[in-house]
DNA sequence: GTCTATACAAGGATAGAC
DNA sequence: GTCTATCCTTGTATAGAC
């Protein structure tokens, strides 16, 4: 493996174990029994390094997304979706808790607005997608409702998970809050929309 | 006004324009005119200003929750409890945005675990309240499902109002949230509670 | 192109004088 | 209570070996 590739699996593990505020260039450099300088050739800057890892972590996102879009609109199949997309989250759970570091990296790199803005669209195509195909019923402004909740709820649960209950582990924390998600929409689900939540889970 | 009380007031305004990780000592001690030696006096590590800081605004919401249980139960009258304990929130932002650096000081300082118990039978026992009341409809695991949805929700909407609509004013933001909060509870009330909750927003 | 060694700046923390 | 001086760690930059 080339070196890039090994310092990007090492950093991420490690951030994963520690934070990213606790992992220094050192600490990785060492791990990888490299000189820290060689990780400066690499990554010039410690943000350039996590701006790679979340790229990485959004295409898998991205993936998940694409896959559920060239399918038929089910409650079944976004929620396996999000599980895909929750289980990816997990796996770079040192990114997302360090959420303030990310935040400021990813503010000063993307139109950061405009990627809002694309995230929240996506999510409303989806809800009224599934209403279309008779698994939501969606009055006046649920869609939008749900899209709030589906945008806050979608990025913290995990930091939620690992405040509230941080003895979990990955499959459990996941099924836990794919479950709280579902039990979220079958409050605007179809007689249809219920049977397809509870075949899931079955 | 002591020495110490203007650290605290000068460090909160400081960490909410800039953020915990960009304000360092030797910028407080600046704002202060003060060395940053003396700082450290008053708070030995930057961690104790921070945990002080904590323990301030945990002290105001929990006056907040208080005064809820010191009345008779009601939806509007848990929207006013929130509305003050958002607002203080809003008002401690610098603290809560640094996630991850209160979440380790944190750990270190209390019985984690415990609190976050409180924190949930806090809100379970609000819940069966207003059930009681006549407000809320709650069936079967209704309640906990409340109780996980309000923990998540009050604790990251602040986070979630920064990173999606940053351009929001302190009232803006607030109600903005409290209004979701508000519809999400609708989902479970009552003939009576759905009239509480309009009448609250009148 | 890849890597080591090294220097520098900035931040938290501490000791000791006043 | 307050200050100065100093130490240690961390991110960052670069000169130069291979």
């Amino acid at each position: 493996m080339k070196t890039r590739e090994k310092i990007l699996t090492q950093s991420l593990k490690l951030f994963n174990a520690q934070g990213m505020a606790q992992v220094g260039v050192r600490d990785i450099a060492r791990h990888l029994g490299v000189s820290p300088g060689n990780l400066s050739y690499h990554f010039p800057k410690k943000e350039d390094l996590v701006l790679e890892l979340v790229n990485r972590m959004r295409a898998v996102n991205d993936q998940c997304y694409n896959t559920y879009f060239s399918g038929i609109p089910s409650l079944p199949g976004f929620l396996q979706t999000m599980r895909g997309v929750f289980s990816n989250q997990y796996d770079h759970q040192g990114l997302l808790i360090g959420q303030e570091e990310m935040r400021r990296i990813l503010f000063n790199e993307y139109d950061y607005k405009a990627v809002e803005e694309r995230r929240k669209t996506h999510f409303k195509t989806i809800f009224l997608g599934l209403a279309a195909a008779g698994e939501l019923k969606l009055e006046s402004e649920d869609a939008d409702f749900l899209v709030s909740y589906m945008t806050l709820f979608g990025r913290f649960w995990i930091l939620e998970s690992f405040v509230s209950t941080p003895e979990l582990s990955k499959e459990e924390a996941v099924e836990k809050y794919l479950r709280l998600l579902a039990r979220q929409l079958a409050l605007f689900a179809t007689e249809q929309g219920k049977g397809s939540l509870n075949s899931f889970f079955e």
